[in-house]
DNA sequence: ATTATCTATAGATCTATAGATAATGC
DNA sequence: ATTATCTATAGATCTATAGATAATGC
């Protein structure tokens, strides 16, 4: 049952693809290879073929999910990217919305290689959305301290509106405050 | 092997405290109810006469939790709180710092019965750090959505630092950067 | 010949329950 | 008599591996 070179490529990729929102949607902890391969139409066994263990497809999954959080925002003005960020729609669809805000409590307690993968992603963003080349370094320095507050500030907010019970008044109040405090801070910076 | 009624009650509680810190450290999925009755001191068998299930526990263990932090930071200033909130040290003690941070990200997986338990806890603190009786509607409703933007923006920096890696810069940028910016809004406010 | 995938399984672990034991509390 | 705790276990699930299969790629 052997496939084209090009064909086990893809379905690797579709692994980490389908693994991304899955661990997204039920944390590391909350689904088990069999179930991401079968998810991704395929059998537990050929796992290890793709991949060394559980914790590389995690820190590959999270690459991934973080990337696309970059490549999604990229170009996007601040303010627009916050109301997204702090929608109802955006709370409510945890499998396909930001990979830290789903995952990055848990990756507190994985590997190095995992938590490594989360960095490297803030990094991406940061240099998608930071300062601008030519910008002096003060300024550019400022720009990044900026975006990274902005990112923790929104996470933090997504994250408690989700440990909040569904539709109660308190899950929705965490992004109407958050959201409204943020965009009247990036008011004063400009 | 029966104990006195006080003596089980004390147990109970002392599963609880142990739950609470383990589920902090490792996650709601990361600790098993064998291991959290050893770490208690008892055998696994007896731990379905205290809670009806594993997710009973979540929730005592959650409103446990956010309780010990209402209480512990009850009287402190705000800027005092932030810097205890956004230190090293507090990143560097899961099992003892904050219920929100260490379990925020796991609770959205979990029953509403856990969700439920990290609401009442955020009200807690509202109460405790809120308002001050006698204060005006508008006034008191400002405070209140300072008050849980200001968490938010604590939690989401705790997390972020806590999913990099471990002693790198950027983990301790996370906490430097939303510290100052926290602590200049609380300055303007002022 | 190589290898991506499949079937089957080993060995560990997890939640929950059943039944025995022994000390409390009536 | 009640019940908190213990021993033992059922049944499910999880990670990882072994060996077979069949199509690619040399």
């Amino acid at each position: 049952m052997k496939v084209t070179k090009a064909q086990a490529e893809a379905n690797r990729a579709l692994i980490v693809e389908t693994a991304s929102q899955l661990f997204r949607e039920r944390g590391f902890d909350g689904i088990g290879v069999a179930d991401l391969m079968a998810a991704a139409g395929f059998t537990h066994g050929g796992f290890y073929k793709h991949f060394g263990s559980k914790a590389d497809l995690m820190a590959e999954a999270a690459a991934c999910g973080m990337a696309r959080t970059s490549v999604l925002s990229e170009g996007l003005d601040a303010p627009t990217f916050v109301r997204h960020y702090l929608s109802r729609e955006h709370r409510d669809s945890r499998a396909t919305g930001c990979t830290m805000a789903a995952l990055g409590g848990d990756a507190a307690r994985q590997p190095e290689s995992v938590r490594a993968a989360f960095a490297q992603g803030v990094e991406q963003l940061a240099t998608a959305l930071g300062p601008r080349q030519g910008d002096p370094d003060a300024a550019a320095a400022q720009a990044r301290a900026r975006m990274l507050d902005t990112l923790a500030h929104a996470v933090g907010a997504l994250v408690m509106s989700r440990a909040c019970p569904d539709d109660s008044p308190l899950a929705d109040e965490f992004l109407a405050v958050s959201r409204e405090a943020i965009l009247e801070s990036l008011r004063q910076r400009a």
